[in-house]
DNA sequence: CTGAAAGCGCTTACAG
DNA sequence: CTGAAAGCGCTTACAG
């Protein structure tokens, strides 16, 4: 069987309370006792029960991160910042895939309740709002990427990331530039809404189209667009797989990037740079909304009293050939 | 406070013990006691504490995933496959980021004994082994992608794909074609080996690396060996991060792939089929492997006693215009 | 089918 | 600084 504390007790020598107190290392221990406390640990080779001790402590050391799909790049350079970050304090972390289904969100939110986490890192949908509206939870919640109710939110700048890609592509000499964003995260709207006022900012008309982000819903839109003949002389994707759609579709056609039609996007995967013509891109501070995430979340478990706060980090635009100076 | 199933059963009437079965579903209630039971949960906002399940129980519903690293796409995509087996079988999975270093590895192990986990998935280091030589631990171990001891294991058939890799190139005219294998893994070993048995059975000279497998190392490797003037005619990476810096090396002195130099590689990633010339490249089953994984580990929790397996499972050759037919 | 009681392995006031 | 005792919230033989 394996040892317990008890084992631990008996072989040394010494009350069970005086065990877990040179274990847990939690203050008024004398230090032989201690030493002795442990060479027994170790002779017996005990390891802690965790499932106990959170039960008699109430505190987990755990943490959840409920993402959409960790398979996304942008998930995964985050949540490897939260594990980081977590594994330095000693916390432990639950990941969760929500799928951008408002059902599996709501059942791992509830899941957390009963695992007693300390709190959560989530990215919602948009319709998650509407779900847990009702709901009040045990722990903070901080989301990323997208705001919900009154949740710390951290997230790129959206607002600044549109206006530096508008501004990047008028000032190479673009006018009618088109935008793609998702339907079904706050995100899309956002960049959506970013995109048209930085548009009107330079008297130009916006052309924007929400769709589905998934790669096929992108190369479907934009293969309609360009076969229908009004293509945008630029075209901005708002995410990675939209980014990758509206490409294909271009190339499909034997068009030529930027001559025919420039493009840029929002994310710096990989391939945007092994790409020919290498695609201009905002890169997101990925680790650092990891990082910051789990700060915030440390924080408020700390001092849940403080008001609330949106943190918007800036991205970086990584000008590539997608986008050179417009030579008609 | 938060309601407990003493709350429970004190608004339904019944004992503790009922409620407890009524709500775990366990056998023995009468249908109109269960149906109480529910409503009175229901009202109270009642959520079962899962540590104090699982202490009393002693089953966790917990098994541990430890990795080399979540970005590395292959794991990422593994990972996904084994969450979403268990979340189908109501099991938790706690995600660990080794990074390759024993210390870490032996750190998240000691981890799940204390997590009392029901099992493990582990990609071990080479140097795993000796680490947890002594050790023996209180749940079954699987690994995945590369071997450990007398755990388990399920991983590419490498003898097999390197066969594919090196017949393609040969019945393409190619001959002096080397090998990058990295040797921080017993993949590359295995991996090394098949190619170097696969050039023998062809009568031709193996030419390896054993190699550091990050991308800059491939890329000076690489790029030495083209300044060097002693080129291959074709060449063989054996992940996606040897794959890529051998391209940019041969990019970056003006060669072109494959008329002055061939690549192929292993590792179907994303940006493999988006480059100019796109890649040959072994794909691995990732989504199988992390599902093969799943249920060989959930096989041995009810039957510990099978004897080991080792499940190597076909990689798929996807000839790309890297490989086209020597022309010289 | 239901209930009273013991106990999972630990921590934590409370005395001393 | 150390120990005896209670108890975290649940499950599970054991009776009835």
């Amino acid at each position: 069987m394996k040892p317990s504390i008890k084992d631990v007790a008996a072989a040394s020598g010494l009350s069970l309370a005086t065990v877990s107190r040179a274990l847990a290392d939690n203050g008024l221990v004398n230090e032989q006792t201690r030493q002795k406390v442990l060479a027994a640990a170790e002779a017996l080779g005990y390891r802690p029960n965790l499932q106990a001790r959170r039960l008699r402590s109430k505190q987990s050391q755990t943490i959840g991160l409920i993402v959409a799909d960790i398979r996304n790049p942008f998930f995964t350079a985050v949540s490897r910042a939260i594990e980081d970050a977590a594994y330095r304090e000693g916390i432990r972390v639950l990941l969760c895939n929500s799928d951008e289904d408002p059902a599996k969100e709501a059942m791992y939110l509830r899941l957390m309740q009963e695992e007693q986490v300390g709190g959560v890192i989530f990215s919602p949908t948009l319709s998650a709002a509407a779900a847990i509206a009702g709901t009040t939870f045990d722990f903070p919640l901080i989301t990323i990427d997208r705001a919900l109710g009154d949740a710390d939110c951290v997230a790129l700048n959206n607002h600044e990331a549109l206006d530096k890609l508008v501004d990047h592509l008028v000032a190479n000499g673009y006018r009618r530039i088109g935008g793609l964003f998702g339907n079904t995260s706050a995100t899309g709207q956002a960049r959506h809404d970013a995109y048209v006022s930085a548009m009107h900012r330079h008297g130009l008309t916006p052309d924007a189209h929400r769709l589905v982000p998934t790669m096929d819903a992108a190369q479907q839109l934009v293969g309609d667009r360009l076969d229908a003949g009004d293509a945008p002389e630029a075209l901005i994707a708002s995410n990675g797989l939209t980014l990758l759609g509206a490409m294909r579709a271009i190339r499909q056609r034997g068009l030529r990037i930027p001559d025919d039609i420039a493009l840029a996007g929002i994310d710096n995967e990989a391939w945007t740079e092994l790409v020919e013509p290498a695609l201009t891109v905002i890169g997101q501070p990925t680790y650092d909304i990891g990082d910051t995430a789990m700060r915030m979340l440390m924080n408020r478990i700390h001092e849940p009293a403080l008001s609330r706060r949106v943190v918007a980090l800036s991205g970086e635009l990584i000008v590539r050939d997608s986008t050179r100076p417009r030579t008609a």
